[in-house]
DNA sequence: GATACCACTTTGGGATACCAAGTTGGTATT
DNA sequence: AATACCAACTTGGTATCCCAAAGTGGTATC
């Protein structure tokens, strides 16, 4: 994490230009997503304007906007990255629970379900070969893609914003093999009861997916304080 | 709306000076909420500096955070006050409907109830004589203040978020004196039900209220989508 | 009269200068 | 050695300046 004065100007996929404020935004969220900015590290507009190349008008829209997802907080006068919160988790948890089974709901009346078969194409795409990250990954975007059939877009930014908050905690969960394996099996199901367009087995396997997941996360992340703490990442105890 | 080149530095409740960035947040979005600003109007960056006597800075930061509650967005290269969308709208109640029923029914798990008492007085201080903007306003803050009882701040500040993004609409809609009454009473029979610690019900009855007052507000703007268009207040049909 | 063209204005994006408040490290005093 | 104090530095908040691009209006040409 050595400050490098070069600016770099990312592309999105387009190959458009992105402003510099999306790009401080983007390669920021990354940097605190993958945990090369540890939880409970305080960052200075400085330093992010020399890292990115970038001036301060960029960077501090950026900040803001990151602060609206929650990866980082205002600490008094500067700004952290957010801590790991155990009671934020749990919170969190309920909420998804509310959300993702509303999505879900509205998916099981929806009349083309070949779009299911996206997701389970998603699913499948990752065996014993496949690296964690991308175990990881595909995860996230179960829940997420799910929510997008719903087709309505409150809920679909809810467990996208729900998720992205999620994220780094269940990448610093230690899973062993079994429990990524016990996903994948829950999340076949889900898309099993949802194909047959039975709205309260899918419900019902969702809620419990999400509570299991939930539970086993903080469990595991309690379990761990000690070493996530030395590892420098701020841990804050429910 | 003619800008004032005077600065007006708002003070807080706590008496303590605001940022500019603070101050212009919060009286932009009392101009827009209060419709001061219609819907689908153009914003200059320029004009809000003048208007507020604030520099550009503050009101760009204004503006971020305006947009991440969804009351203005980009237009391409500047900036619009959200259109009203009939079908956004719709969205948005089945999403309330998602949070706020797991809200009370969390709520209903509480031992202490004696914090329903508040929302009851709050509801009971509109009388005939009350002005509808005070019945506007506690109407909304029944939802937010029953969700935040929750106790969960994720489904607090969805609730609230909603209703912010309704409020205008809201406000816009012709709503007879029998329509005021029909939600006073649907409001004290949903808190009966989460004094009596009947979850069921109590998800039951705010769904009904809620879906009931979606059909009601979007049927309402739909029949007066001209009258809206001609005071110039940009009504997106579903 | 219609249209192509060009100078001018306005706009948002970015860079930088300045300021007040808060830290920090060193120094003089006890 | 402990402490009170002060100067220099750092930081976020703000104002201002510059720039490229998009819009605008007038004008010359056909």
């Amino acid at each position: 994490m050595n400050p490098s004065p070069v600016a770099v100007n990312a592309a999105d996929t387009n190959g458009t230009t992105m402003s510099q404020m999306q790009s401080v935004e983007k390669q920021l969220r990354e940097m605190i997503l993958g945990l090369e900015i540890g939880p409970g590290e305080r960052l200075t507009e400085r330093w992010i304007e020399r890292r990115f190349g970038a001036s301060r008008t960029p960077v501090r829209a950026a900040l803001l906007r990151l602060e609206t997802e929650g990866l980082i907080c205002r600490d008094g006068r500067g700004w952290t990255v957010s801590p790991i919160n155990l009671a934020e988790l749990e919170q969190i948890a309920v909420y998804r629970e509310a959300v993702e089974v509303a999505a879900v709901r509205l998916t099981c009346t929806l009349s083309d379900k070949s779009v299911i078969d996206d997701i389970e194409a998603m699913l499948d795409s990752c065996d014993a070969d496949t690296p964690r990250e991308e175990w990881h990954r595909v995860g996230m975007d179960f829940h997420i893609e799910l929510a997008r059939l719903s087709g309505n877009d409150f809920l679909f930014r809810a467990v996208r914003d729900a998720m992205t908050r999620l994220s780094r905690a269940r990448w610093l969960e230690v899973r062993d093999e079994a429990a990524l394996g016990r996903a994948w099996t829950e999340h076949h199901a889900i898309l099993a009861a949802v194909r047959a367009g039975n709205a309260d087995a899918a419900a019902r396997l969702l809620s419990a997916h999400i509570i299991g997941s939930r539970d086993r996360l903080v469990t595991s992340l309690h379990n761990d304080r000690r070493g996530l703490r030395a590892r420098g990442f701020a841990v804050v105890a429910a």
